[in-house]
RNA sequence: GCCGAAAUGGUGGAAUAGGUAGACACAAGGGACUUAAAAUCCCUUGCUCGCAAGGGCGUACGGGUUCAAUUCCCGUUUUCGGCACCA
């Protein structure tokens, strides 16, 4: 696409403006203790990926909402710190390494370049003497640092229990980055697989990481994605005698009120019961069980669609309620991650315990009344208790009560939580990664390396392969594992996994308070000038992710005295995502945008077939060519462009389509600024009574709108005030002043050269906010409306603030009302003050 | 399947303590300027009937509450996001 013709110079005034924030360190900032409390802002963005594809056009996205935010409060007297830094741990680099021999290092720092100098070309206000790398080994001692004070907690522990194995990334995986059953970052299906890990018992603060959501202004949808993840369940423990065996199975159960309906129950394969419950003539049967069920992908397990497996052990249980026997099978709907790994199974209404019933023939027995016969389909509503002895004719929560108290009082039971969240898998099989600064010694254990002796340098390696056994590339570099115990000076071995990337932006944001500090991650006085974060905007795809296991670190460190508040980020914000159009054929398979012709307007037609295609929103991808590179778009149309436009397509929180035709308009209005200025001689006179009003209902809405984020109509009211200064031939002082103040925040760099092009010097981020006045944002004539049965049929404009009788008298009066009023009976007059009459007849 | 969010012109989107639907922008059409084009400026633009005045319809769909519903309530559909045998 051709960039317009035109005389905004736009690439000039971008880099001298650059040129000048650089050089004055003008959003550099300091720990001035003059400045209150409430005075002092942290808004974070989300740090990047250093990808080598570089910028993306949703990173500037939220970048932008921030640097306006940040920009707005500095000029209404904030200390504000808005730090950036970069996330560069990470698999894309080392699989690059693999593939050329590329120290990852050199590849990461060569895109962290490109990135650093993306981004300032896009004006944001980072004070970038804050800038960190996760990758430098003056952070990552920290991150070091801080797992070792994990350690100490006893909040890290090796694991050999089976876990998420990805065969293409060759690393386990914490359960947060399996999706449906795949791997997060390459859609490899996951399969098991028994290594041993470094877990970090997320577990222990479950509670805390639930309870603590309440507190913190964050998005709805981000908190229930988080309550669910974590997933608490009140319900309750019960034993079950096994019949002719001295052992109990342990089972949870959330309806310990259906008990009476319980006919048989199921154990995980993983079960520690299994072999001890596998009677003789059932031994073959349950090996070979649970071995078909070891070799099934967990997505093979968990598929719905799959029908239900088992085996009969042999033994039964004992129904503690009614002392039936009950039969005790094996079965791999039942998960050995959750709760007991037991169940006891009610099919007369359970889904899952029908689907098994059925199947093998067990008996259902209806102990909640149902509308449906339990022979035919589970009851899963609720109903009032049957067969069920003591509990007959009670409803849900009280047959709850009631059995829990019963199961209490024969200590048979009692009441449990339980959640869904697991412990977080730690250690990652693969080289570009923080070290786990562990040391493996025959005689003492497990130790950590002492704190005097971090950073654990990362070591060189001759290959970056990981060798897909469970072991990472380290494990091959003799020098370096082999090493003395720090505790008894013994031969010992280094732990060789290393961190997932999650690692870093645990803490990142505490590090910007103090980032030169080789004391301490941070100093106590720095960490309490700032924290916690007031706001911080990102994706939503860390929503569980990122956020959770951030708030988990956050909390072991306040529990250790080393921050000062329960939670990091007071507020968060969701940017949504930037998309792209793209074509579809009435298969609804999508065609790259480089094989489309728009024919007419609104007609696409695929050039290839002629077949006419329907437009519709996808997301970027390389293979449908829709990708728009920020590069060109600055070189193009420059940064405010950019920057205006992202925030022009809607709002902040929505995913809306890239349209190149959209940025051209937010082009042309910039252009329309600089000419104004160009073009029109500037008055020291006040502008009229009307445009004095524009400028300060601009002034309201700007302030208000930007406040909270709600750019984009900011963005059209600043539009309806450069229109109406296009119909005046001079430009008053007072309005150029403020439309430029106002622009500030959204084209730093026009704003900037205009500034200074109305005589000022020193810079336009410091200058005070124009400030309205309530008065003149309102109009005294207004439109009013006359109904007749709740339909407009006249409109006139009148003089602010008439009493109801009067402007029901003129109604009545209106000659457009005359022929619907009459010859009717008036039942009802409703009169809202300065916006309508509505006159309702018969 | 469960949980959540959303649905407004040709397009991106405005407007909800219930009170003029479509701000602003794009696209489209017309005009001015120009030898011409680009750029720029001005006008029109939800659909529909009508020469016009004016009328009817319209915020995914179907109901309801109300003088009045994009906004509140009930149901349905579609799209997007999350979860997925969690007992």
């Amino acid at each position: 696409m051709m960039a317009p013709m035109s005389k905004y110079p736009f690439h000039e005034i971008e880099t001298k403006w650059q040129r000048y924030w650089d050089e004055h360190q003008s959003f550099a900032v300091t720990e001035d203790p003059s400045i209150p409390k409430d005075k002092r802002v942290y808004v974070l963005d989300m740090f990047p990926y250093p990808s080598g594809a570089g910028l993306h056009v949703g990173h500037p996205e939220g970048y932008t909402a921030t640097d306006i935010y940040c920009r707005f409060l500095r000029m209404n007297g904030y200390n504000v710190l808005h730090p950036m830094g970069f996330d560069s741990f990470g698999l894309p680099a080392e699989n690059y390494a693999i593939k050329t021999g590329t120290h990852p290092r050199t590849t990461t720092e060569k895109n962290i370049e490109n990135f650093r100098k993306q981004i300032k070309s896009l004006g944001f206000s980072y004070d970038w003497n804050r800038e960190i790398s996760t990758h430098r080994s003056d952070y990552y001692r920290w991150t070091q640092w801080i797992f070792i004070q994990l350690f100490n907690k006893n909040l890290a522990y090796e694991s050999h229990t089976p876990i998420n194995w990805c065969e293409a990334c060759k690393t386990g995986l914490a359960n947060e980055e399996v999706k449906e059953g795949k791997c997060e970052r390459c859609g490899t299906t996951v399969v098991r697989k028994n290594i041993r890990q470094w877990v970090l018992k997320i577990t222990e603060y479950a509670d805390k990481l639930l309870a603590d959501l309440d507190s913190v202004d964050w998005p709805e949808s981000v908190k229930l994605m988080q309550r669910n993840w974590i997933g608490r369940s009140e319900g309750a423990s019960v034993f079950f005698k096994v019949d002719g065996m001295d052992a109990q199975l342990e089972v949870y159960t959330t309806r310990a009120d259906t008990l009476f309906g319980a006919t048989y129950m199921v154990v995980a394969p993983e079960h520690p019961l299994v072999a001890q419950l596998t009677k003789a003539e059932q031994k073959e049967a349950v090996e070979e069980y649970l071995e078909s069920s070891a070799r099934k992908s967990d997505l093979e397990r968990t598929d719905l669609a799959k029908e239900k497996t088992g085996v009969f052990s042999g033994s039964y249980a004992i129904n503690p309620v009614n002392g039936k026997l009950i039969p005790i099978w094996v079965a791999d709907y039942v998960l050995i991650s959750y709760g007991t790994g037991a169940i006891m199974a009610v099919p007369a209404h359970d889904t899952r315990d029908w689907e098994f019933a059925k199947k093998f023939d067990l008996p259902i027995v209806e102990v909640l009344k149902s509308e449906v016969d339990v022979q035919t389909q589970a009851w899963t509503e609720d109903g009032v208790h049957v067969n069920s002895d003591f509990l007959d004719g009670l409803n849900k929560e009280d047959a709850i009560k009631t059995m829990l108290a019963w199961l209490e009082e024969h200590k048979l039971g009692s009441k449990a939580v339980n959640y869904k969240l697991r412990d977080w898998i730690f250690s990652r099989q693969r080289y570009w990664g923080e070290p786990i600064p562990l040391v493996h010694c025959p005689t003492c254990g497990t130790v950590a390396v002492p704190e005097d002796q971090l950073p654990l340098l990362l070591p060189e390696v001759s290959s970056y392969e990981p060798s897909g056994t469970g072991e990472s590339p380290l494990a091959k570099i003799d020098e370096w594992v082999n090493c003395s115990c720090p505790v008894c000076g013994g031969k010992a071995k280094r732990e060789t996994n290393t961190m997932p990337q999650w690692a870093g932006s645990c803490w990142y944001y505490l590090r910007y308070l103090d980032p030169e500090n080789d004391k301490q991650f941070v100093s106590a006085e720095k960490e309490a000038y700032w924290m916690p974060v007031d706001l911080y905007v990102g994706g939503a795809e860390h929503a569980v992710l990122h956020l959770l296991y951030a708030r988990f670190w956050h909390k072991v460190l306040f529990d250790l005295g080393l921050v000062s508040t329960s939670e990091p980020f007071k507020r968060l914000v969701n940017q949504g995502m930037i998309t792209s159009y793209a074509f579809q054929r009435k298969d609804k398979s999508l065609v790259p945008t480089d094989m489309v012709e728009e024919k007419e307007t609104d007609v696409f037609v695929e050039k290839a077939t002629g077949e006419v295609l329907e437009r519709v929103i996808a997301k970027m991808s390389k293979s449908l060519k829709n990708v728009i590179n920020p590069d060109e778009i600055i070189s193009e149309y420059g940064a405010d462009s950019m920057r205006m436009y992202e925030m022009f397509m809607g709002p902040l929180e929505v995913s809306k389509p890239w349209a190149t035709t959209g940025l051209v308009g937010v082009y042309r209005f910039l252009d329309r600024i600089y000419r104004l200025f160009e073009e029109r001689t500037v008055i020291d006179e006040q502008p009229s009574d009307e445009l004095n009003r524009t400028l300060h209902k601009t002034i309201k809405k700007v302030t208000y709108d930007t406040n909270t984020l709600n750019f984009n109509t900011a963005i059209s009211q600043m539009m309806v005030l450069v229109n109406e200064l296009y119909k005046v031939e001079t430009l008053p002082r007072v309005v150029a002043e403020t439309l430029v103040k106002l622009l500030g925040p959204y084209v730093p760099h026009l704003a900037e050269e205009l500034w200074e092009r109305l005589g000022h010097s020193g810079g336009l981020s410091t200058v005070a906010w124009p400030q309205f006045v309530e008065e003149l944002t309102v109009d005294n004539q207004i439109e009013m409306v006359f109904q007749v049965n709740g339909k407009v049929r006249s409109k006139v404009t009148v003089s602010k603030g008439l009493g109801k009788d009067e402007v029901l008298a003129m109604a009545k009066k209106d000659e457009k009302l005359a022929s619907w009023l009459e010859g009717r009976t008036i039942v009802k007059e409703i009169v809202v003050a300065d916006k309508l009459v509505n006159i309702v007849v018969k």
